[in-house]
DNA sequence: CGTCTTTGACCTGCGC
DNA sequence: GCGCAGGTCAAAGACG
């Protein structure tokens, strides 16, 4: 059985090696670093393979690693649904949903009919106890349906939520009161401060740095990371009172692909452009895009410009405060999304099972996904799939 | 002139 | 405490 779904799989990465050889620039062959994602059907971790090799070898992402990760090819000029199209209808709808505005990118509705894989793994670390990482995994249901991955990863969002205004309520009382040390006060801030940003990491394949999806931001700040030899942008969204900001950085192993990852949430509309162009304001969608975008955006239409570009084939990895949720998006021409099923996840071409088999990998540096997956987080997957896998 | 990028300095967290 | 790395600040310059 794991064998045919590896056969399946190589096969499938054979069909969408051709597009991702073509849309590539560089001379690296981008198709042996495409990412697969594989996740454990049976506790719905998600991790990263590649053709014929890990994708820790070509991101530094430990095979382990429980991020719903995901590569797909955006076949751009005909694909009304960009990635962050759908980030944005996702965040809008999430949004709806959720009463909390204190987590950005908390949401990532599923649709009945998309097939948005979410993980509920703990995201921030330092608020949660590792009793309460454990408590949010063990919360993920066994069904592989996505819908029920949404609606549970919300709810785990919401519990860290409630956690979060828990722990900001206490500190209140703390300092209305003689209560609580201060080393005690500053290690609750510390930890409400470390949990309050979610993260949303894309991966695109793309020529171009600084992709475009229509807000403006700011450049505030470079920095050259270890272990690659690209640096490491800051970007800040420019609109007043939003404070969401992005990083981008390009894989060392594979420069064809950027890797973008988006922390907060917009507290506003879809921008306006400096030049008083309106950019879609009349989609209640994109009242809560998180999307990439470059600070020179002056287009009027929803598409991000640069998934226009026949360069770009975005990953997704969407990264919740509590979870990790990914979007797939497979690779069929008319870009619509491709249910994984409840074992076998087509649009990759692989078993989500199949992550089970690989928890060895080393866990090296892992540039902006090291950031987004901690260790803690990653070990504890590690250790929760083994125990898993021991029980079988 | 407003906006944005660049870049060195600074701050913070973390491991040893 | 020290060093390293990530993240941020802010002054200076570029650009339209």
């Amino acid at each position: 059985m794991e064998k045919k779904i590896k056969e399946d799989h190589h096969q499938e990465l054979q069909k969408e090696e051709p597009n991702s050889t073509k849309n590539t620039e560089t001379t690296t062959s981008s198709s042996t670093h495409m990412m697969n994602l594989i996740t454990t059907s049976d506790h719905h971790q998600m991790e990263l393979a590649g053709n014929n090799m890990n994708l820790s070898s070509s991101f530094d992402i430990p095979i382990s690693s429980p991020f719903a990760y995901s590569y797909f090819e955006d076949h751009s000029s005909n694909n009304p649904n960009s990635f962050l199209d759908l980030l944005r209808q996702d965040q809008h709808q999430f949004a709806s949903s959720s009463n909390s505005s204190s987590f950005s990118f908390n949401a990532f509705p599923l649709q009945n009919n998309t097939n948005h894989i979410f993980t509920d793994l703990p995201l921030s670390q330092p608020v949660t106890t590792k009793d309460e990482s454990s408590e949010v995994v063990s919360t993920t249901p066994t069904s592989p349906n996505a819908t029920s991955f949404s609606s549970s990863s919300n709810e785990a969002a919401n519990d860290n939520i409630n956690k979060e205004v828990t722990v900001k309520d206490q500190e209140d009382g703390d300092q209305h009161g003689p209560k609580g040390t201060k080393p005690q006060l500053k290690a609750k801030k510390k930890q409400q401060k470390k949990a309050r940003e979610a993260r949303v990491a894309f991966l695109t394949k793309s020529d171009i740095d600084n992709l475009d999806d229509g807000y403006r931001w700011r450049k505030y700040g470079q920095k050259a990371v270890k272990n690659s030899p690209y640096p490491r942008s800051y970007y800040r969204c420019t609109t007043v009172g939003c404070g969401v900001k992005k990083r981008v950085e390009r894989s060392s192993d594979d420069p064809s692909i950027v890797m973008t990852t988006y922390e907060g949430q917009h507290t506003h509309a879809f921008p306006m452009t400096p030049r008083g162009h309106i950019g879609m304001l009349t989609s209640p969608i994109l009242d809560h895009g998180a999307t990439t975008a470059s600070s020179s955006s002056s287009f009027s239409i929803p598409q991000p410009r640069y998934l226009l570009s026949q360069h770009h084939q975005p990953y997704n990895i969407m990264y919740n405060n509590n979870s990790l949720s990914m979007i797939n998006r497979s690779s069929s021409s008319d870009g619509s999304f491709v249910n994984p099923g409840s074992s076998s996840f087509h649009g990759f071409g692989c078993d989500m099972s199949q992550a089970s088999t690989s928890t060895t990998a080393a866990i090296r540096d892992h540039g902006l996904l090291q950031d987004i997956l901690t260790s803690k987080i990653r070990s504890d997957t590690i250790n929760t799939r083994t125990n898993e896998e021991d029980n079988k």
